[in-house]
Order: C-alpha cells, then sequence, then structure tokens
DNA sequence: TTGTGTTTTATTGCCTCC
DNA sequence: GGAGGCAATAAAACACAA
C-alpha cells in the first residue's frame, strides 16, 4: 500500500514490496504492452533492490536524474502511471520515488508561484499607492486654492454691495423719468427684435443686468407683463431682479466651488 | 568540528474522483 | 473502496559560519 513507516524499516520494505506499481499491473490493462512489459522489468529488478535497500539510507538523486525529473516536469507536472514507470525504469528508481519527486516538485512550484503572485501584487499595490498619494496631495493644493478664491470672491462681493448701497437711491423725477422711459419702451416694443430700450447704460439698469445674466430672466419682458402703476410694477421688478441677480451668481458660484462637481466655468 | 538553517526526500492523514 | 493528489510534517542530507 501507500503507506509506510521509515522508522520500522523491515515492516516498510515488506508493505513496500507488494506496492501499489506492482499491484498497478493487474488492473493496468487498458495500458500498452509496452507500459506491462516494463513494469514487469520492474518486477525482476525490485527484487534485487529490495534488499539493497534495506541497509540504504535516504539518499538524494543524482544531478542526471533530477535533471531528466525536471524536464519531464517541464514537459508535464503530472504523471500518468505509464510515464512514472517509464521515467523510473530510466532513472532507476523506484515508480513510488518518481510519484513522491513530482509531488514535492509541485509544491515547490507553488510556493514560487505564490511569490511571484505576491511580489506581483505587491508591485501594483505601491503603483497605486503612489498614484493616490499624487492625488491627494492635488487635492490638497486645490483645495488651499479653492479657499483662497472663495476668500477673494467674498471680499469682492461685499465691496460690490458696498458701492451699491452709496450709488442706489433713485430719487423723484429722475426715478419716474426712468421708469416712464423703460416702461414706454418695453410696453410698445420687443427688446430681442429692435432694440428698443435706449436709456443710457447704467451698471445697474435693468438693460445691463439683462446682458449680464441674459439667463436670469428679462426684466422688460416682465415689466410687459405687470399690471398696475408702472413706477410700483418697476420697484417691484426691480427687487426681485436683484434678488434674482444674487441668486444667479450664488448658484453659480455654489456650482464652481462645489468639491463634488467639476467646475462649470 | 559543530551548531544551525535550508533543501530534499519520504510519510501521514485527509479529501476527491471514478 | 481504491487510487492519487495535496498539505503538513518528519527526517536525512547538505551548506556554511564560527
Amino acid at each position: 500500500m501507500k503507506r509506510f513507516n521509515s522508522s520500522d524499516s523491515m515492516a516498510a520494505l515488506i508493505s513496500m514490496c507488494p506496492s501499489k506499481e506492482v499491484n498497478q499491473r493487474k488492473e493496468s490493462q487498458g495500458y500498452s504492452e509496452e507500459f506491462q512489459a516494463m513494469l514487469e522489468r520492474f518486477e525482476q529488478e525490485d527484487s534485487y533492490e529490495e534488499t539493497s535497500l534495506i541497509l540504504e539510507k535516504k539518499r538524494r538523486l543524482g544531478f542526471d536524474q533530477v535533471k531528466a525529473l525536471e524536464r519531464s516536469f517541464e514537459h508535464d507536472n503530472k504523471l500518468d502511471p505509464e510515464r512514472k514507470v517509464k521515467l523510473a525504469l530510466e532513472l532507476g528508481l523506484q515508480p513510488r520515488q518518481v510519484a513522491i519527486w513530482f509531488q514535492n516538485r509541485r509544491a515547490r512550484w507553488k510556493t514560487k508561484q505564490l511569490e511571484r503572485d505576491y511580489s506581483a501584487l505587491k508591485s501594483n499595490f505601491d503603483a497605486l499607492k503612489i498614484d493616490y498619494n499624487n492625488l491627494e496631495q492635488e487635492h490638497e493644493a486645490l483645495t488651499i486654492k479653492l479657499k483662497e478664491m472663495k476668500g477673494k470672491f467674498n471680499r469682492n462681493r461685499a465691496e460690490r454691495n458696498e458701492s451699491v448701497k452709496e450709488e442706489s437711491p433713485i430719487s423723484g423725477v429722475e426715478s419716474q423719468k426712468f421708469t416712464a422711459q423703460n416702461f414706454t419702451g418695453s410696453a410698445t416694443s420687443d427688446s430681442n427684435s429692435n432694440g428698443a430700450v435706449k436709456e443710457e447704460s447704467n451698471v445697474d439698469s435693468p438693460r445691463c443686468f439683462n446682458e449680464s445674466f441674459p439667463n436670469s430672466g428679462s426684466v422688460i419682458n416682465c415689466l410687459q407683463y405687470s399690471r398696475g402703476s408702472p413706477e410700483r410694477a418697476f420697484q417691484t421688478q426691480f427687487m426681485r431682479m436683484e434678488e434674482q441677480s444674487l441668486f444667479a451668481v450664488n448658484n453659480e458660484f455654489c456650482n464652481f466651488f462645489s468639491v463634488d462637481q467639476s467646475p462649470t466655468l
């Protein structure tokens, strides 16, 4: 059978003699005649080897034997019984020794393969780590830049609000004149078609706002649809316009400063 | 020479497949 | 149920520094 204890050499030899390799012959009806002949040769040689094995200690295989086994292993790392017996005959070994050699060789190959896999994974990991660190640094730099820009923007907005407060009061007659002009112009014509809005270019004027923020809604159109007193309508719309402009600006910058979104410039 | 670490050969027990 | 593979391990052989 397959098992034998090396400490009990006699028992081992006794159990080894009718080994499975010999028994195989009886079961290997499906193998070639050549294979059967090889087994017979083994039977004859075994009787000689058995006696010499009694006194023999564990021996390492010779250089040529290992070389041949390595060649065979490279060709195919699994043994079929026929190849095992053939190799054993060629190398003067027991088929069992060949089988054990292949088994141990497969174990060594597996260990090496694990080492190779590990080093490949490690180098991949190291490369990814370097990439990650670079990205992290880039992210930090961008965050700092973003903070600076936010601060700058807030300062600018504060200054702008200050200046608007100083210039904004539109009083009495001027206000009425401005309102009437705008209202008549917008009420009678399409601002987009003939450019009927003829007022002076003023930073805070509706037209200027319209040009600055074309998507924030046309003030002139708003005025077109208002009912009631023109002055009141203008005041209401002007307030709405201011709100819209602030929201528009804020939204735009909110998007721009959003860390999670790509900047929409 | 000897102690120690490494490699190789062989065994054992368990598992899977036919 | 037997054959064969595999993981774990024992044991012999070998390498090498002290």
